[in-house]
DNA sequence: AATTTGGTTCTTAAAATTATGAACCAACGA
DNA sequence: TCGTTGGTTCATAATTTTAAGAACCAAATT
């Protein structure tokens, strides 16, 4: 059986597709790839299908394939089969956010590290300077532990 | 006068430089414009001119120019002058992170409320999936609640 | 008044990113 | 075994980003 499935999106839809798109565009993912994204926070369905994903978007294959590689290797997807049934059907990867959080807070410190060292190269040729900037890196410090504590407290509290 | 300031950088200056840049770059920062900041940070000078920005770098006058407005627009960085001297001279704008944490947990918080709203667009249809996509929106206003407010008490502790 | 300094702005080029369309391919079904 | 389905991959095009270089300009200096 050939031709269009498109369910067509309301236009209320398609505008929180397209923010949820911008939004994720400012995070460093693809236009393409954010609006996926969008797509599938916006749908009802439990998993949509690339053929349903390129239709309703009106993206080509070869990007609908890409972006939605990009997104799998990315772990921020993910995707369900049927016996019988060739297709995937994908959704947001839901129960991966812990992770995500933890992520961030280590490329947070990273960067301490890397501000230390600057700390270390300049030496002390500026006090005022290596005390503001030691703040910067023990309040990131701080961070990147009180955060995921914070979380899991948090994750705690709400299985209850 | 005439020529060359350039103060060479070390090696290991100028490796730390990039490493800074590239963090700035997956932030969303033009190559030149995290090696700016790269340098500002690695620079133990209180403050670096136009000049010695672009020569140090290799980097062009006008390529120079618009990165430093960028980053002073993005508040990143910040002048000096001098009576009687006409060149500004650029550095860290050291005392900003807190509103750049600020303005994080508020993007974050923003992101939260498209997600309500795809929740409701939704409808009940997938309760699982409400469930979960509510689970990570209440987190986020948890964060963006709690962050600014670890944040103060931190500072608290640490300016007795 | 002419020149130098400390930039800014404009035009253009180079490079990188993003997406297209067509060709391709393996698995399955008829 | 032939066509269809569900994609992937490749070559290329379009767009965007980034930077260069030259022209420009106002303020200060000579």
């Amino acid at each position: 059986m050939k031709g269009t499935i498109v369910a067509q999106l309301t236009e209320e839809q398609r505008q929180l597709i397209e923010k949820i798109g911008i939004f994720h565009e400012q995070q460093g993912f693809p236009p393409a790839t954010g609006r996926i994204m969008g797509l599938l926070f916006v749908s009802d369905k439990p998993g949509l299908s690339f053929e349903e994903i390129l239709e309703t978007l009106n993206i080509s294959k070869s990007a609908t394939s890409n972006a939605l590689n990009m997104l799998l290797q990315m772990r921020v997807i993910e995707y369900t089969t049927f016996p019988g049934d060739r297709k995937r059907y994908f959704s947001v990867l839901l129960d991966n956010w812990h992770q995500e959080v933890i992520n961030k807070m280590e490329s947070i410190l990273g960067f301490s590290k890397l501000l230390r060292q600057a700390n270390e190269l300049r030496g002390n040729v500026n006090p005022e300077m290596n005390e503001k900037v030691l703040e910067r890196i023990e309040f990131m410090e701080f961070l990147s532990k009180e955060v995921p504590a914070l979380m899991q407290k948090w994750l705690k509290e709400r299985q209850k």
